[in-house]
DNA sequence: CAATGCCCTGATCGATCGATCAGGACTATA
DNA sequence: TATAGTCCTGATCGATCGATCAGGGCATTG
């Protein structure tokens, strides 16, 4: 009994920070953060409250944390596929950012509902997002779709409702696939090709 | 002191359990079922958490009221919306329904939050809403879209996915709306004539 | 071998959570 | 006027919340 879980968990894979922001990850994308419970992510971690506040000193640190690590993965991810279509036409170019996007939803739509969650009212969190992770990357995807636009290959309309249509389009599927599943009992609406091809398809 | 709040906000208009009908629905939108308290949405509608209880029952059984009223709103409206288009194009009345959706959700995001919130994990709460509001609407629709792919006025494609992707578009911006805000200082993303041509010129 | 520093735990704080209960104020019925 | 029923409040329950704190285990350093 007083071995404690650390002997048998966090001592095995060992860096429990990093387990604490997975944990943490995941209560704030299931139940927010008003709903996420310090203990019950310190438990999933399998460590103890108190060392979540030692790590981070606080639930709004440790927030902040999740979102850091949540955007320094897309962002590298965007960052390769842009890499590798490098000169390439504007509307390939949007097609890969796009591809990215679905495909990391798809892979964990954790970053798709924290946003949904936290975009819905102003607060003190979302303003920090705003500024440290969300501007950049609106507004390199609003120059991407200009680009589109102005080569024609890219269907005419605001910037930012193209934007967040294909954010919408992009998650919402893999946000809501507990309900789709449940309504529909069906699979293809949460198929990642075929999502990816519905966008291409009103790309233009 | 003693006269209370009830003298002053809810004899003047009385019926209390509409006003918490009304807060606890903004509640839920914002924060969700585990983030929201009834201490503060009985304090919104200006009466006592008590008597919350009282009303409902239970925080669950307030939840399923809100939900009840929420639908019984949508649903006379999306009804309406389909009898000014009896007998016509399936087109047509796939598109009435989708203005009305988007209609609904400019005036009020609330449903599109809170099915946002409930859809992402399986609960209690979720199984009772398909069975009880969600899986009619979308058979439906479902309905509507296979006419209009049989005509050949609706893009083909998985309907489910089709479906999710209207609704997706129909409220994440207003859903979004204060991120939108903050991001892109536009207010074009959220105006509701704009979403419904958007949507309409994507049907084929 | 001492000393320092990091990772971690359990106990505990005041605040707030959902829920229960006794009882007051008021209206309608008899 | 007495009775019954509805609406409502304030006090209170045990549980849980985020946060603080003293201190133990263990490796590194001198």
């Amino acid at each position: 009994m007083a071995v404690s879980r650390r002997a048998t968990a966090a001592k095995a894979d060992d860096d429990s920070r990093a387990r604490l922001i997975v944990a943490a990850r995941r209560s704030f994308a299931s139940v927010g953060f008003e709903g996420a419970s310090t203990r019950r992510i310190a438990g999933d971690a399998g460590v103890a409250q108190s060392l979540l506040l030692y790590h981070f000193g606080s639930k709004d640190a440790l927030w902040r944390a999740v979102m850091d690590d949540l955007f320094a993965g897309i962002d590298a991810r965007m960052a390769n596929a842009q890499d590798a279509v490098r000169g390439g036409e504007p509307s390939e170019r949007l097609m890969a950012a796009i591809t990215c996007l679905v495909e990391n939803c798809a892979e964990d739509a954790d970053i798709h509902r924290i946003m949904t969650l936290e975009g819905r009212h102003e607060s003190e969190r979302l303003r920090w997002l705003v500024e440290t992770h969300l501007r950049g990357n609106y507004l390199r995807a609003c120059a991407l779709i200009r680009d589109g636009q102005a080569a024609g290959a890219v269907r005419p309309g605001d910037p930012t409702l193209l934007y967040y249509t294909f954010i919408a389009i992009a998650g919402t599927a893999f946000s809501l696939a507990p309900e789709i599943r449940l309504v529909s009992r069906n699979e293809r609406a949460v198929d990642p090709a075929a999502i990816i091809a519905l966008i291409r398809s009103l790309l233009i």
